[in-house]
RNA sequence: GGAGAGAUGGCAGAGUGGUCGAUUGCGGCGGUCUUGAAAACCGUUGAGGGUCACACCUCCGGGGGUUCGAAUCCCUCUCUCUCCGCCA
C-alpha cells in the first residue's frame, strides 16, 4: 500500500496518476490526509496522558517506599481520573488508525510516468517485436491436438484424477516440462539470480505481504484446517523472504529465482480461450524476484526485460512486449510489461511473462527496508517477473515447430530433453 | 496424534511487579595504538510514532485482563523445540 508520507508529499500528483489506472482517488486521498492530521492530534493527546500517568506511577512507587501510604492513596485517586480520559482518547486513536489503514488498502499503486493511458487490453502499447514468425500449412494443428497425437499431455486423465485444468504430462511431454524448467533456472543462474526452493503453501501473513490478501483470496486454493494457501506464483513465498527485514544497504540488490508449481482457482474464467494449455489451475513457472534501492529499480526492470527477451530468442519463438496501459495493470504494480508469444495454429498471442516494478507499494506492506549510508531505514523497491511460465510456451513450441516429421525441439533445450524431435 | 519445555534487541543469553527499552557476551560501527593489519583498550550500536530539533509516547511472539505501576502475575491464540507414536 501507499505510505501516508507519499500521499502527503504531493497529493494532487497522486490523484492525477491514479486516474491513469481509472481510479478516482480524490475523496480517499483527502480523507486519508484529514484522518492522519486527526491521528496526530489524538496521538499527542494520548501520549501526554500516558506521560502523566507514568510520572504519577513513579511518584506512587517513591511514596510507598517512604511509607507515606496516605499520600500514595491520594495520588492513586488522581490517576483513576486521568486513566478514564485516556481510555476514550485511545479508543478514538485506534479507530482512526484502523480507518486510515482500511482506506489505504483500497488505493491501488500509483502508475509511474511511463504508463500509457487506457482502459482495457486493447489500449496496451506494443513496444518491441522479435523472433521468427512461422509459416504453417493450412492443416496445422493446435497444441491440444498435437499433445494427443504425440502422447505428450493427457487432459482427460487429469480430469479423472483431479479435474479440468490439471493436465497429466507423459513421456516426452513430461520430459519437455523438466527441460524447460532446467533451462530457465540455469539461465537465471547465469544472470546472477540466486536459486531458491520455496514452500508451495503459505500462511496468511505472506498472503498479505505480497497483496494476494485480503482481496484476491478467491483466486487461491485454501487449506481450511491449517489456514494456509497454495501459492498462485513463487513470487509470494520468495518475496516474503524479505518480509520484516532491514537489509544492509551494501547487500542490495537481492536477486532470486525460483521454480514452483503455481495453483490458481481461476474462478469465473471459462470459455473458448481456456482450451488446452491456455489456462490451467496448476502450472509450472520460473520466477525472478529483485529487491532494489529505489534509484536502481528501473534499471533493474530493464535488465529483467532483457533477460526474458533473451529466453524467448533462445527458444526461437515469435514474441512481442506490451507496455500495459493503466487500466490493464494490476492493483499493486507501478508499471508492467507483458511478454506474449505468437501461437501460429491458434492464430493468437499468448501471455507468457509479466514483468513488474512495484516500487515501494509491496515493500510497505512487507516492511522490507534497507539501511542507507546515512543509517536511516527506507523502503526498498520490489520487482518480479516470470522467466518463464511453461504452459503457453509449450503450446507455442508445439504449434510453431510442427513439421510433417514431428515437432522440432529448440537447440537450447536439447541438452536437457535428450531428444531433438518429438515424433 | 500424545507428553513436556519455551518465545526477550543482528545473534547468544540474563532479567519473575517500581529509573528495564531492558545486565552481559559476540557481532557491527567509530576511535586510540600500528607502515598496514591483528590483538588490546575507549566509545557507540533495536524499531516505530512525534518534533525544525528536543521533550514525550509505544513496542520484550499476537490479543485480552489484574495493578497506581508488568518483559515479569492471570487468560487466550499462534509459533518453535524435545521425547513418544506415525511416516516420505
Amino acid at each position: 500500500m501507499l505510505t501516508i508520507q507519499q500521499i502527503k508529499e504531493n497529493p494532487r500528483n497522486i490523484i492525477e496518476r491514479l486516474a491513469v489506472k481509472g481510479f478516482d482517488g480524490k475523496e480517499v486521498i483527502e480523507r486519508v490526509i484529514n484522518l492522519d492530521n486527526e491521528r496526530k492530534r489524538l496521538q499527542l493527546n494520548n501520549d501526554n496522558k500516558a506521560a502523566e500517568l507514568n510520572k504519577l506511577a513513579a511518584q506512587i512507587g517513591a511514596l510507598m517506599k517512604q511509607g507515606k501510604k496516605d499520600e500514595a492513596q491520594q495520588t492513586k485517586e488522581a490517576v483513576a481520573a486521568i486513566k478514564e480520559d485516556q481510555k476514550t482518547i485511545a479508543a478514538e486513536l485506534s479507530a482512526t488508525e484502523k480507518e486510515i489503514r482500511d482506506l489505504l488498502l483500497t488505493v491501488p499503486n500509483v502508475p509511474c510516468a511511463m504508463v500509457p493511458e487506457g482502459k482495457t487490453a486493447a489500449d496496451n502499447v506494443v513496444e518491441k517485436t522479435g523472433g521468427p514468425m512461422p509459416e504453417l500449412p493450412e492443416d496445422a494443428l493446435p497444441h491440444w491436438e498435437l499433445a494427443r497425437k504425440y502422447n505428450l499431455i493427457d487432459f482427460d486423465l487429469g480430469v479423472k484424477i483431479t479435474g479440468a485444468g490439471f493436465p497429466v504430462y507423459t513421456g516426452k511431454g513430461a520430459r519437455l516440462q523438466r527441460a524447460l524448467i532446467q533451462f530457465f533456472l540455469d539461465e537465471a543462474g547465469k544472470a546472477g539470480y540466486l536459486e531458491v526452493q520455496p514452500p508451495y503453501v503459505v500462511n496468511e501473513a505472506s498472503g498479505y505481504g505480497t497483496g494476494q490478501l485480503p482481496d484476491k483470496e478467491g483466486q487461491m486454493y485454501y487449506v481450511n484446517e491449517d489456514n494456509l494457501y497454495l501459492i498462485p506464483t513463487a513470487e509470494v513465498p520468495v518475496t516474503n523472504i524479505y518480509r520484516d527485514v532491514i537489509i544492509p544497504g551494501d547487500q542490495l540488490p537481492k536477486k532470486n529465482c525460483a521454480y514452483s508449481a503455481c495453483f490458481r482457482r481461476e474462478a469465473g474464467s471459462y470459455g473458448k480461450d481456456v482450451r488446452g494449455l491456455n489456462r490451467l489451475h496448476q502450472f509450472d513457472k520460473v520466477e525472478i524476484v529483485r529487491i532494489e534501492r529505489p534509484e536502481d529499480s528501473y534499471a533493474a526492470l530493464e535488465e529483467m526485460k532483457d533477460h526474458v527477451q533473451h529466453l524467448l530468442e533462445e527458444l526461437g519463438l515469435p514474441w512481442h512486449i506490451l507496455r500495459l496501459c493503466g487500466g490493464d495493470m494490476s492493483f499493486t504494480s507501478a508499471i508492467t510489461f507483458d511478454f506474449e508469444v505468437y501461437s501460429a495454429a491458434q492464430k493468437r498471442w499468448l501471455e507468457v511473462s509479466s514483468v513488474s516494478n512495484f516500487e515501494t507499494y509491496q515493500a510497505n506492506r512487507l516492511k522490507c527496508r534497507y539501511r542507507g549510508e546515512d543509517k536511516k531505514t527506507r523502503l526498498c523497491h520490489t520487482l518480479n517477473g516470470s522467466a518463464l511460465a511453461l504452459p503457453r510456451i509449450v503450446a507455442a513450441l508445439l504449434e510453431n515447430n510442427q513439421t510433417p516429421e514431428g515437432i522440432r525441439v529448440p537447440e537450447c533445450l536439447q541438452k536437457y530433453t535428450g531428444f531433438s524431435i518429438i515424433d
